[in-house]
DNA sequence: AAATATCGGTATATAATAGTTACCGTATTA
DNA sequence: TAATACGGTAACTATTATATACCGATATTT
């Protein structure tokens, strides 16, 4: 067998753990930076207008509304625009987007909580070089 | 006044959300989807050695050492090496890092459960247009 | 003996994503 | 008249993720 054999290690290697394909795939969805705040804010404030969130998190309004669209998109947020002007868009977690609230407000807390602990670690680390 | 005045609506504006900020520091780095798998990997199976992981989660080799090196110095993963012929890496959770399996497995959790019903979600989304 | 695989990486290049800046149209406010 | 708020989008740039190839030394296979 000659058929293009390939050196080095290229490629990925079969994936042994069936669960970590699918984690990934779910997180490559939601577990990024900007939904996990999303879901967090409107977990803490419920019903919020599109510059509400903007101004409460301080992202830009690009990746905000990149963020809700796929939110919406996962079933997580709901939208609903009102047709006044200026016009008015309220967004809300729906239930499915509530019971992402608990893993993700976790996820929240610890951050808060060892933040600290990182920033020593960090320093530690980057002190011994 | 005349003085670089912006137009539009260019700029973050203040973050009134105290938390979110540092939120957002510690989950752009640890809560990456590298990081998460790499720490569900080491909770379920203890200490592992470089290429177990690899093989395991499907990762690229550069993504997973630079995933490591971050989470080392994170003070997240504790990293032991033995200068034998072929080199032998183990890498494990530290106490911190064991710390973080509980929120970071709630959330694998959840992502295992809700795949179904996202894909359904965004079947529907895409499907009304 | 010669080729190849294993180990834990790094260097280089490219593809994908995040983020910045500017702009839209309409109404209100200063 | 000039600017602001609203909820976006288009175009561009900067950052990050991923793919590919390679390292040096040994152990295994052909």
């Amino acid at each position: 067998m000659t058929l293009s054999y390939k050196l080095g290690t290229t490629m990925l290697d079969n994936k042994q753990c069936p669960d970590c394909g699918r984690i990934n795939e779910v997180l490559s969805r939601v577990g990024d930076r900007w939904s996990v705040l999303v879901v967090i804010s409107l977990s803490q404030y419920g019903t919020m207008r599109f510059n509400e969130i903007k101004r409460n998190l301080g992202i830009s309004q690009r990746m905000l509304s990149l963020t809700l669209k796929e939110l919406e998109r996962d079933g997580l947020v709901s939208r609903t625009q009102y047709p006044t002007i200026p016009p008015k868009v309220e967004y809300a977690l729906t239930t499915m987007g509530e019971s992402f609230r608990e893993p993700v407000t976790a996820l929240g807390n610890w951050a808060l909580e060892h933040r600290a602990k990182i920033d020593a670690a960090r320093q530690a680390y980057d002190g011994a070089a």
